[in-house]
RNA sequence: GCCCCUGUAGUUAAAUGGAUAGAACGAAGGUUUCCUAAACCUUUGAUCCGGGUUCGAUUCCCGGCGGGGGUACCA
């Protein structure tokens, strides 16, 4: 409708001018869907030119009208108006140019990318390496896979990359647990998953930690302190925990032992990682590492530091005054010299700038890091980089469980592969006595429908709730294949498709022009319509940065298609052109929804 | 304390400032000689409270109340 809605809006104005003598900008023109009562399939909303017009909303809206249907009358054959509102009939030769439109692109509503095209990087996952992957890293994935189709649908060359946090305090407490208490269990020798194992392990050594600490406590308590304060000493001064600090400062002076098994372990987990992105179907065009971006963070600092930017205090530690920008004082290197999470970021941000010339640095992290990133746009822009300033935070939701928050440490994380593989039996068992009115498939086929439809009612359930909000995830409810749900759509798609493979076996095909007269109902309008929300919905979601519109989108033209298919016949409609029509309906409907969840990285079964 | 986000049916969740707030799940009932019934139809039920701007406010502004997050040597 792009075409359409831009004619009108362009005769309206012409009209406002010749019938009050001003021209009004485009924004004022607003166009809307007709709403179901009444006759009509685009409505304007006249208020806006009530104070040029100075007459009554009726009359306005009766002028208006008269005046399109007058000049552009192979645009609008009719009109009617209810109270401030003109609601235009759209001559019928126009949906069906569109319709034809939509059948023919194969990429409808999507952007070309050229050589000229802005390059947007956008980060992504961003996982520590001493335990596996949780439901939160799975929206945060599918978040970023997601956005990033949507900006290269917008027109954008994207570079898809992942920081991973590989070194720290959390990673020797795994390495010094494994030592400890591991016998030399590999991934070989346990049959366990590389990432699994090292979370094993994480949840080892907080578990002697937290003994450990106990009874240190209760030692400094029997000596006279305060249950606080011995608490707290005891997580000091626990052997456990001081082992793993030695071991950190070894890895920094480079120990050969310690980098030995430090680079040995973070192969197995990094072997886990894979397994799971690749059951997400999630990749990257370029991996990060932090142990080798956090060195350039501080020399970064220094420069900065240098220049004035940052400053020095009396224990030696590096801060950055930001009062000026309304915010507190930063810390960016501590007092021992060591580095933080900013700094690390800013190492990071150097080097992509080295690599990629980047246009704009999108962040899909988490918004307990608002703050975070709010700092790190200043920061960077600070220190040169011309990105910095304008650095997107896409900043999503916690997701949250019945019982409450996920806490890794009291057990109530959900992991990623114990989710997905549940997902993936559920479909299996759901299609398991629906499949016997699909003959002839084989076992295998079998399963990698069961795999795509458990996999889009995972994504879609995640990817249709606003990334901004944090969302409730029932697992329970989470399967389920009905109403607003990924199957629903992918079931949709699936009958189209065999509906289209047998007007072919009747020697049907759909003809490159389609006939101009043939009669339009208004369903059929209106899903006409509909159809072409797609290419605003693309757009938002590429300016708001926000991959639910696509899902709620494809949700309602699928429900808008069930209605027309349970109240026409495609295949039995004997007047020709009719049929023709439906089956380009059917085929645009079918190619929508495929590029519509294509964007949110969910496949389409051919049947199901 | 300060800063940021958020508040819509029992639940999960839509709505560029536009017409009677649109769905799904749940609950109750109905539809299959018909292109895939994983479908369709009917019934049930909601904008936290109080002001303001506007022809018009779920939306924007101010003030309450509720929920979440952050808050300087954790990442």
């Amino acid at each position: 409708m792009a075409s359409i809605e831009s004619k009108i809006t362009k005769a309206v104005i012409e009209g406002v001018e010749a019938l009050y003598g001003q021209t009004v900008p485009e924004k004022m023109v607003q166009l809307q869907e007709t709403r179901a009562e009444f006759e009509g399939n685009l409505t304007l909303v006249v208020f806006p030119f009530l104070k040029i017009s100075r007459q009554k909303p009726e009359d306005t809206a009766q002028q208006i009208g008269e005046y399109l249907v007058r000049n552009v009358p192979d645009v609008i054959s009719r009109f009617s108006v209810v109270k401030g509102f003109l609601n235009l009939v759209i001559s019928p030769a126009l949906w069906i140019e569109m319709l034809q439109d939509i059948c023919k692109e194969e990429k409808f509503g999507f952007q070309p990318v050229t050589e000229d095209s802005p390059l947007v990087m956008i980060e992504y996952s961003s996982p520590n390496t001493n335990k596996p992957l949780h439901l939160g890293h799975v929206r945060n994935n599918l978040l970023g896979w997601a956005l990033a189709n949507v900006m290269e649908a917008n027109g954008n060359k994207v570079v898809k990359t992942n920081i991973v946090n590989d070194r720290g305090i959390h990673i020797c407490k795994s390495m010094l647990a494994w030592l400890k208490y591991g016998n030399g269990e590999t991934p070989e020798s346990s049959g366990k998953k590389g990432d699994h194992l090292i979370g094993d392990y994480y949840v080892s050594f907080d578990k002697h930690y937290r003994e450990e600490v106990k009874e240190l406590a209760a030692k400094y308590m029997a000596e006279g302190m305060e249950e606080e304060a011995a608490t707290e000493k005891a997580k000091q001064e626990a052997p456990l925990i001081k082992e793993a600090h030695e071991m950190l400062v070894k890895w920094e002076q480079n120990d050969p032992e310690v980098r030995a098994l430090w680079r040995k372990m973070n192969e197995w987990v990094y072997a886990g990682f894979d397994e799971t992105y690749k059951a997400l179907g999630v990749s990257f065009d370029k991996i990060y590492y932090e142990s080798n971006t956090y060195l350039e963070g501080k020399e970064k600092v220094e420069e900065g530091l240098e220049k004035g930017f940052f400053y020095r205090r009396e224990d030696n530690s590096v801060w950055a005054d930001l009062t000026a920008e309304g915010l507190d004082e930063k810390l960016l290197l501590r007092s021992d010299g060591t580095s933080v999470y900013m700094t690390q970021d800013i190492g990071t941000a150097k080097l992509r700038f080295q690599d990629f010339p980047i246009d704009k640095m999108i962040y899909v992290v988490g918004n307990e890091q608002n703050y975070h990133f709010q700092v790190l746009s200043i920061l960077l822009d600070k220190l040169g980089f011309k990105w910095g300033k304008d650095l997107v935070h896409f900043s999503y939701g916690m997701v949250e469980l019945p019982n409450g928050k996920m806490k890794s440490r009291e057990g109530t994380v959900v992991d990623a592969d114990d989710l997905i593989e549940t997902m993936v039996n559920d479909a299996k068992e759901m299609s398991a006595d629906k499949m016997k009115k699909l003959d002839g498939l084989t076992e295998e086929e079998a399963c990698e429908i069961a795999r795509i439809v458990g996999m889009g009612a995972l994504k879609y359930f995640i990817l249709k709730v606003d990334a901004r909000k944090n969302m409730l995830f029932n697992p329970e409810e989470s399967i389920d294949f009905n109403g607003n749900t990924g199957p629903f759509i992918q079931y949709t798609y699936a009958r189209i498709r065999s509906i289209l493979r047998r007007a072919a076996a009747e020697g049907i095909t759909i003809p490159d022009t389609l006939p101009t007269d043939a009669e339009l109902s208004d369903k059929e309008i209106s899903l006409i319509q509909h159809m072409d929300g797609f290419t605003a919905a693309v757009r938002q979601a590429g300016t708001d940065y926000n991959p639910s519109c696509i899902a709620n989108y494809c949700y309602e033209l699928v429900k808008e298609y069930n209605q027309f298919y349970h109240d026409f016949s495609v295949l039995k409609e004997e007047d020709i052109k009719k049929k023709i029509v439906r089956l380009a309906l059917s085929e645009a409907v079918s190619k929508i929804i495929k590029n519509g969840l294509g964007l949110l990285g969910i496949e389409v079964p051919e049947r199901m």
